[in-house]
Parts: C-alpha cells; structure tokens; sequence
DNA sequence: GCCATAACAGAACAAACATTCTTTAACAAC
DNA sequence: GTTGTTAAAGAATGTTTGTTCTGTTATGGC
C-alpha cells in the first residue's frame, strides 16, 4: 500500500509559481524551489518532472489563482468600463497590499524571458492575452455596442497591452500611484474615445 | 610597450549588449559572450570586468546607439504628435527589418528581468524611462500648449509605459501589423485627447 | 508484526558556470 | 634580435546547477 503524498502538486505549484513569479525561471534554482515549497527534490521531480515542468505547471495555476478572479468582474451581464475600471483598481490595491515593487504579472513576466525561446511558454502567453483581451472586448462592447468589431478588438488589444506594461512597471515602483494614474488615463482615455 | 587590444570595448559592448538584448542576462553564459564577441574570457575580464559589469556597461551604449537616435526626431523645434507617430513607426520599421520576433527593448527586457534585483540596473532602467518621458512629454506640450503640465507629465509617462509594452510585445510576434495598429491607437487616443 | 509498495530525503553525479591563473603572443624601443 | 610590458588564449579552479540514484520512511492490508 503506497505511501500517501506528503506533496501533493496543490501544495508545491503554488509555492513554486510564487518563486517564478518574482525571480523568474533562469534566476530561480531547484534549491530555491526546494525552499519555496518545502518538497524535497524527488518529491518535486516525482510528482512534476523537472524544473521547466513545474514552470509551465504555474501558468495554468495561475489563470486558475490569479487571472480567473481578476477578470470575474467583467462577466457580469452590461459590464462596461467600469468593469475595466474596476479590474485596473482590484490588481492595484491588491498590488499595493501585498507591497511595492510587487512581482508584476507571471506572463508578463514570462513573455520577456522565456517565451521567445520556449514555444510551450509562447503558447501560454498567447492564450493568456487572448483571454484578457476576450473579457476586455465584451466590456468595451457593452460600453459602445456602435463600436465597429475591428475597432473593438483592436482597443481591447491594447487595453492587454497596456495592462502587461502596467505590471510590468509594478515591479520597479514603491508606490502605487503611478500605477492608478496609468490606469486613470487609459479609462480616461478610453471613455473619450467611446463616448464620440 | 603594452601590446594594443585587439578587443577594446568598443568592439566587445554592442556585441554583448545584442546577446543580452536578445537572451536576457541569467541565460546568457561567458561562453555565449565569448561566442558573440570574438573575444577570449581574459579580453572580457581584462578591458570590461565579469558577467555583470559588461551587462551593465551595455545600457549606455543602448542610449547611444538606439535610443537617442530613435528619439532625435522628437528634437526638432515644434515636434508634435507627429513625431511621436515617427518614433513608433520608425521604430516599428527597424524591427521589421530586422526581423520579427525582435528582441524588443534592451532596458523594458532588463526591467522585468534584473532590475527588479539589481539596484544598477534598476538606475539604468529609472534613467531610460525618464529620458524617454522627457521627450514625449515636450512633443505633448508642443502639440498642445494649453495643457497642464501635470497631465502633460502623467499622459508623457503613459506612453513611455505603452511603448515598453510595445516593446515587450514585439518578442513575440511574427508580423509588424498587430504593433501598428497598436501605435495608431495610441496616437489616436492622444490626438483626441489633445483635441479637446 | 510483517509485507509490498510508493513517497520522500538528500547524496551523488555529470555538466555548466563565472572567474582566476598560467602560458604564449604581440608590440615598440633600443 | 633582445627586452620589458601588457594583451590574449584557453586551461584550471571551485562553485553551482539540474537530474538521477540509493537508502529510509510511511502507509494500509493481512
């Protein structure tokens, strides 16, 4: 009868996503790993594989963890700017209470470092950007159901983009102001733009 | 009589600065700098210092070689918004000559990466964006004089961070369309904005 | 309590790594 | 051609690294 897992992948991914998060993957050591989630290096490699399998374990995990709850706001039936507005708000003061320079966004993050090189990284930054720019698409939809479709796509693209270059900032400043104000002016932005 | 260098610095640094533009700092190895340079580890050692000191000396020559040229169009007397829309065409052109996926921006690469981590790189990375917010923000206050100076700075530091995340974009895509359209969203934004 | 089985701890391994060191080479003055 | 000097080549060094391996432990059925 075998013995019951002690590390279960519930327990080391998301201590390990943590890691990758804010280190990175060729920054981080399996002896980081091993003290981030407090598994021996056969209880990671047994129950995960390797390190680069652990790494593309975090993605999922953090859609699930992280983005899933981000963009719930947006689902709501008529959720429109606001909803975009609120998001930008959430991750900010979420950033803020957890302490600034935070760790930015693991697929932001990823996508500097290792998705041009590693095409499965690649692949879960583009499903990933493509479900941010799906929720801001509805959003910027229900705000101006005028709006063209190709132009609607093309804002909420750019929406993506500037929310990867926000959090991406988040990891150098101490303050969350500059990041409200960022987000103040797309919305700002953005409802001038809708609003003609 | 000392022998002269057969690799000053001003053969070894754009070489390097392209591997770690391109790699990153942690998965780049002497030996890839060794490989990218032409130059022995004691020429490396001996002219510039170890790993990090070449790392670093790469971000001024960045400024030089890149930077200020893609910015000199912002120079001219009474550049506007049109000379922001020439920075990002002209640079969105380089890199399609260049190939895409590119290698994005030196400095919006070590900002996600190292800064975060490394307090030198961390001034390099402050420097650069104030640089760039700088010339953004006289072309904003050019193409509208009667706006106020703190949304002048506010609006100049939102397109710093977009353009980062241009950047960070453009690892990762295989045609120049997508950063394109990106572009003229943002000009349109501001042209609206300003327009009020 | 014994057993078979799988989980876990951490040592061992081979390779990769940044840096230092030793030897060789290039140079101009003489 | 010799000399003194520094530059360069690449081997050597000690450390770090990701992965594999061996021994120990925990487990439930019997």
């Amino acid at each position: 009868m075998p013995r019951p897992r002690l590390f279960p992948r519930e327990t080391i991914i998301p201590a390990a996503m943590r890691q990758f998060w804010r280190r990175g993957y060729h920054a981080t050591s399996m002896e980081d790993l091993i003290l981030a989630t407090g598994a021996s290096r056969a209880a990671i490699y047994e129950e995960i594989g390797g390190k680069r399998a652990l790494h593309l374990a975090c993605f999922p995990a953090y859609q699930a963890a992280i983005v899933s709850p981000a963009l719930r706001g947006m689902d709501a039936p008529g959720a429109g700017l606001e909803a975009i507005a609120f998001y930008f708000e959430t991750q900010i003061s979420l950033a803020e209470a957890e302490g600034l320079p935070g760790p930015g966004c693991l697929v932001a993050n990823a996508a500097t470092e290792t998705a041009p090189h590693d095409l499965a990284v690649a692949t879960c930054v583009e499903a990933h950007n493509s479900c941010l720019q799906h929720a801001f698409e509805r959003a910027l939809g229900n705000a101006c159901p005028s709006l063209g479709r190709a132009e609607r796509t093309d804002l909420a693209a750019f929406v993506t983009l500037t929310a990867q270059g926000l959090w991406s900032m988040s990891r150098g400043v101490e303050s969350a102001k500059p990041l409200r104000t960022h987000g103040h002016i797309l919305i700002n932005l953005l409802r001038a733009r809708l609003s003609k």
